[in-house]
RNA sequence: GCGCCCAUCGUCUAGCGGUCAGGACGCCGCCCUCUCACGGCGGUAACACGGGUUCGAGUCCCGUUGGGCGUACCA
């Protein structure tokens, strides 16, 4: 291996709330840049323009940082191979669609996705794995030309060979066979002038010479379509690397549904970031026998990327608690400590704003903690018995927490005033009155009847505590309903 | 459905033909101790199943079962 010219990358998609999930790639990435002296590079992968957005973006850089994974070229601090944002690259993705149109790898494609959607209903109805049908495949030069002409929406789709298999190796799974007919042909330019991701990530990675893709399963299935890009371009494809992913307790992808997937979670709760790390880069190491407290520099040591695990792990939270536990008992000196303890409680204005929304609530100092507690808690402890002063029956609260929380899942910008909007609206659908709704919310989130006012507080917390809150208090209340309280 | 992949304690794993199947988290017990933690010591618990191959199989082969991922103008 070419140690100097090692260059990886990170290239999340800012679609939602950081994911412990990027931060595992993230660095599975950056522990192999510095395992060979290498560059890690960020790359944001807006391409989905409906559901990309500046504000995640800024979060997952944030989220990114706070994990203590640098790059040394990224959209905040530019680099030789810029822009790093796909969205501003539009341009450049452009040529290389044309030269497989023009080289006849590619031809333009009219369907209209309802269309779409009743080919593969129909091949899915009569067992075939739904695929394009190729019917724009057919069409005539003139035609094309002229519909183009005619500023018809299309799109630019690939296309693939009729037979054989495509061979090539992998990292961790090592040779792969996949054959052509299993491989759709995939669209390369959506209509929106936007390239899909297998376009821009294959342009991407060879303008920023990227050398080793390392990146979750998912896309394992996707590598012939990109070999065959990297062909059709005349280009070296960079050697890939397929991560098996992170699980839930039932062994499925994790998700945020099942577990606390956001990284501002663990951020809120107060988990060390040298901690999160240590544990997310075990899945990379094998410890035999011996210390598992490891700093990144100690895992990129012991960093091994010829002997992963194809395997997806679970992610056990108890293990990460127990690691979290010794890197504050036995890694931070007093000061540290004490200085992780007065950012982590400043984090997002909790302290501050926390404070403005009590002071007109106590008559006594001494009655804060009690009132406030729970914007810094990592574990409610909620029981039943917190729900007695609510008027309303397991069942309706059940109700009421299970409507709530997919709900509030839509919520873009995190702030009182939509979450109060959102509430409202709940409340109107189920026919209740706003008060119903808030009242076993509050008790949900804060864990008492006494406390902060809503709205403030679920801002504060951010929607991955309150996520978490909502689901334990969904569990008491089933609890609650099953033994028939 | 089809394609690909995976399979050792509840969880993370070591094992690469001969081991009392090792370590770690969790859990339990004992010790330490003004409480609780921490720490120390000990315990609990696994080769998914069925066929082969072999003197010998957790280790190799085949099948079954179970699970995962993929199958988008999402990444």
């Amino acid at each position: 291996m070419a140690d100097s010219a090692v260059r990886v990358r990170i290239a999340p998609s800012p679609t939602g709330e950081p994911h412990v999930g990027t931060a595992y790639i993230a660095l599975f990435n950056y522990l192999f840049a510095k395992k060979h002296g290498g560059e890690f590079i960020l790359r944001i992968e807006d391409t989905d323009a409906t559901r990309s957005t500046p504000e995640f973006e800024q979060k997952v850089l944030d989220a990114l940082k706070w994990c203590g994974l640098k790059w040394s070229e990224g959209p905040d601090i530019g680099g030789p191979y810029g822009p790093y944002r796909q969205s501003d690259r539009k341009d450049i993705y452009k040529p290389y669609v044309e030269k497989i149109v023009e080289n006849g790898h590619g031809f333009r494609c009219f369907c209209t996705p309802e269309r779409l959607e009743q080919m593969r209903e129909a091949q899915r109805a009569a067992g075939k794995p739904p695929k394009y049908d190729g019917l724009c495949l057919s069409l005539s030069a003139e035609e094309v030309t002229s519909r183009v002409a005619a500023s018809e929406p299309h799109v630019v789709r690939m296309k693939i060979p009729t037979e054989g298999t495509c061979k090539f190796h992998d990292g961790v799974y090592g040779d792969v066979e996949i054959p052509w007919d299993a491989v759709d042909m995939q669209v390369l330019l959506k209509a929106d002038g936007m390239p899909t991701y297998h376009m821009a990530n294959v342009v991407d990675d060879h303008l920023m010479k990227i050398t080793h893709v390392a990146r979750g399963e998912e896309w394992l299935a996707s590598v012939p379509k990109h070999i065959l890009i990297y062909q059709y371009l005349g280009l070296e494809p960079p050697k890939f690397m397929h991560l098996s992913l992170m699980r839930n307790a039932d062994k499925s992808k994790l998700s945020k549904r099942k577990n606390p997937t956001s990284i501002s979670y663990y951020t809120a709760l107060g988990y060390l970031p040298e901690a999160l790390m240590n544990f997310l880069g075990l899945f990379f190491i094998q410890i035999a026998e011996g210390e598992e407290l490891l700093t990144v520099e100690e895992l990129a040591e012991k960093f091994d990327p010829e002997n992963l695990s194809k395997a997806g792990a679970i992610f056990d939270i108890q293990k990460l608690d127990w690691l979290n536990a010794r890197w504050i008992r036995e890694k931070l000196s007093e000061e540290d400590f004490a200085a992780r303890v007065f950012v982590w409680a400043a984090e997002n204005d909790r302290l501050k704003e926390g404070l403005k929304l009590a002071q007109s609530r106590i008559s006594k100092l001494g009655e804060l903690p009690d009132l406030a507690a729970f914007l810094f808690k990592s574990d409610l402890g909620l029981q039943p018995a917190a729900f007695a002063g609510v008027k309303a029956s397991p069942e309706e609260l059940l109700e009421i927490l299970n409507t709530v929380q997919p709900d509030l899942e839509k919520i873009l910008e995190w702030n009182k005033e939509s979450i109060e909007a959102e509430l409202r609206a709940i409340a109107e659908r189920m026919g209740k009155k706003l008060k119903a709704i808030v009242a076993p919310l509050f008790v949900a989130v804060s864990g008492s009847q006494r406390s902060l006012p809503l709205f403030d507080s679920m801002e504060l917390l951010g929607r991955a505590v309150v996520r978490q809150r909502l689901k334990v208090a969904a569990q008491v209340v089933a609890s609650m309903a099953g033994s028939g309280k």
